[in-house]
RNA sequence: GCCUCUAUAGUUCAAUGGAUAGAACGAAAGUUUCCUAAACUUUAAAUCCGGGUUCAACUCCCGGUGGAGGUACCA
């Protein structure tokens, strides 16, 4: 029973009524006042129909009196500062280390089904910044969710088709003299993203030079025949001309190839993949249904709109006037077929909070279609990732290319390990060691930020490995490994062999901490929000850090306190294996 | 204009309505016969402004100010 369970149960009995959960509110003591835990109890005052003070002391009495694990109290306004028996946290301790995966639940076939889409990339340029954050959060959260006892599938919708892939398309045919990945040598996103660029430059000198001969801004880019050019590549896709659509499979299998490496290597997967192009005429097929049941309507030139004003937003467009689609009309198919596919219980869109307004009216407008489980969306929404000045913009060339990232957070790690004559003993493995190292301070970096916030991500200050970051808890961990390897490992397999010894208060504090994992996975879960587990094993690591720095754990001799110190780090280490696990991010077992 | 998010040490981040707001980087000073010094110990340093609710407010409410995003044929 835990700790709030069991003070639960005795206030129940002190009062002789049911007591509410959310009236037990317990916290560790502040360092400043003696005890171990706080029982904050100007809740319970309405039930003790008391003051404060004396309620503490008529609560404190009788925990005294009935729970031979509390040993001591004093009180202090309302609040109960409680001092437990060592044999409590040496049982906390034994529980603990009995459990293989403490803190982790198995998913079962009854508990709910959970989509969580994230990635979505367009596939006429490489992923850059933007797309790590939302790949880390996705890949993060469909972790926790399973370990709460989901049943999670992994989604990307890929947007494979319009006019920016065509733009490559053109790009390459006029200027590419018959450039491959394998000709090159280049990965295949970035060689399509350099011809999506040209395009683009290209396309700008047209138009300069069409302003000079007297025309506006905006007739400039009518007459444009390079965009002319493009749209015409997009009717022809439309309409399965087979030259342009071998093109197309041509080069976004180049993308797919360059998408699929840096997924490997970010070490993240989906469990199915939607494509735009085999979803887009499905939310056509129901537009034109709602609007033939009188749902939407239609204005003079064609276009197909859904009236929000009773919803208190502007109306919608849902098809243009040439009948083709936008955005929202294919999130709507995208919905409904993978309601077909799986039946979710719930459905998560890793997607910015730029796109806040677009759910909102998702959600609106399939609920206006008689989709029930419109109401089982949850728009993940997370705040954009910026440069010291101002977003990131490809148009002026400030995008953090992911890759690019990646290597320079791996040459750093190198870099730094040299420096500091590490990974002697890993030698024909160093170069794995550079890559968990690098990409977990990456990871890290991003994760313990609460995802709803806005990152500034400087560039130049490249990515720190001392502090809060994934290298020093990393480090902590390989430290706690460092002294298993030395230690008699059969230790470890004496289960509930504790008793009666003196622990300190750091000991104490790394054990609270440790009898929380399970919790605050959860909370992780509730909140959608993995920066709870990052900055909780940060937590745990530095009260380690500073455990370890103050007591002897290794000697020849082992007594009983020996064994409990290997027991605490044993189990340390397991939490912070299990976390960071949690958030994506390996651990090294030597560095 | 309207809507959403956001504001905490010089900087980057924490803080289920609870006690004297925690860390890290940077700055100043220290700790290696000992299990990995990518560590540890000190010191200085912060809740945007004005009201309100509460025994108790960084946290909730109202009004300002600064920043970001959105707001009908981009995705």
């Amino acid at each position: 029973m835990n700790i709030k369970e069991l003070i639960r149960q005795n206030l129940k009995n002190l009062y002789a009524s049911a007591i509410p959960k959310s009236l037990i509110k317990i916290q560790k003591t502040k360092k400043e006042f003696k005890g171990d835990l706080t029982l904050i109890v100007f809740h319970l005052l309405k039930i003790s129909k008391k003051n404060p003070e004396q309620t503490s002391k008529e609560i404190g009495d009788f925990l005294l009196k009935n729970q031979s694990i509390i040993i001591k109290y004093n009180a202090i306004k309302g609040f109960l500062n409680l001092t437990f028996a060592q044999k409590y946290w040496i049982d906390i301790l034994n529980n603990i280390h009995k459990i293989d995966n403490y803190g982790i639940k198995n998913p079962l076939i009854s508990n709910p089904l959970i989509i969580v889409e994230y990635s979505s990339p367009n596939t006429n340029k490489p992923l850059h910044l933007g797309h790590v954050r939302n790949i880390l959060l996705g890949h993060s959260i469909s972790e926790i969710l399973k370990a709460t006892g989901n049943r999670v599938i992994k989604t990307n919708i890929v947007n494979d088709r319009g006019i920016h892939i065509c733009k490559s398309m053109l790009s390459w045919e006029k200027w590419g003299n018959g450039e491959t990945p394998n000709s090159s040598k280049k990965k295949g996103d970035h060689l399509v993203g350099n011809y999506y660029t040209k395009f683009n430059n290209e396309y700008k000198k047209e138009i300069l030079a069409t302003k000079t001969k007297g025309l506006t801004q905006k007739e400039a880019e009518e007459k444009s025949s390079l965009m002319l050019e493009a749209r015409e590549m997009l009717r022809k896709w439309e309409n399965k001309d087979p030259k342009t659509i071998h093109i197309w499979e041509t080069m976004n299998n180049w993308v797919y190839a360059g998408f699929e490496e840096t997924y490997k290597t970010l070490g993240i997967n989906f469990d199915k993949i939607y494509y735009e192009s085999q979803t887009y005429t499905e939310g056509r097929k129901h537009i034109l249904k709602g609007f033939e049941n009188g749902i939407f309507y239609k204005k003079n030139d064609g276009s197909i709109w859904a009236n929000l004003s009773h919803d208190g937003f502007d109306d919608k467009l849902l098809l243009r006037s040439d009948n083709t689609s936008v955005y929202i009309t294919q999130d709507i198919g995208t919905a409904k077929l993978r309601f077909d596919d799986y039946s979710f219980n719930k459905m998560i869109y890793v997607v910015g909070n730029e796109q806040n307004h677009h759910f909102h009216v998702l959600s609106l407008l399939l609920n206006k279609l008689g989709f029930d489980f419109s109401k089982n969306l949850v728009h993940f929404s997370y705040g954009m990732v910026e440069l010291p000045d101002g977003k990131m913009k490809s148009r002026e060339g400030t995008i953090v290319d992911a890759d690019d990232l990646i290597n320079e957070m791996i040459q750093n790690a190198k870099k730094k390990s040299d420096e500091l004559g590490k990974l002697k003993e890993y030698a024909n493995k160093k170069n794995e060691l550079y890559k968990i190292i690098g990409l977990g301070a990456l990871k890290y970096f991003i994760l313990k930020i609460d995802p709803h916030k806005n990152i500034v991500f400087n560039p130049k200050e490249s990515i720190d490995f001392n502090g809060n970051t994934g290298a020093f808890i990393q480090y902590t961990y390989v430290r706690i490994q460092s002294i298993l390897r030395k230690s008699n490992t059969e230790i470890l397999n004496t289960k509930c062999v504790l008793k009666n010894i003196q622990i300190d208060e750091k000991e104490k504090n790394i054990i609270q901490l440790l009898s929380n994992f399970p919790e605050i996975i959860q909370e992780a879960a509730d909140y959608l929000n993995p920066s709870i587990i990052a900055n909780y094993t940060y937590d745990l690591a530095k009260e380690y850090n500073q455990f370890y720095n103050n007591h002897t754990i290794l000697r020849e001799k082992i007594d009983m306190i020996r064994i409990f110190r290997l027991v605490l780090s044993y189990n340390t280490g397991k939490v912070i294996k299990a976390g960071f696990k949690l958030l994506g991010i390996d651990v090294p077992e030597k560095m």
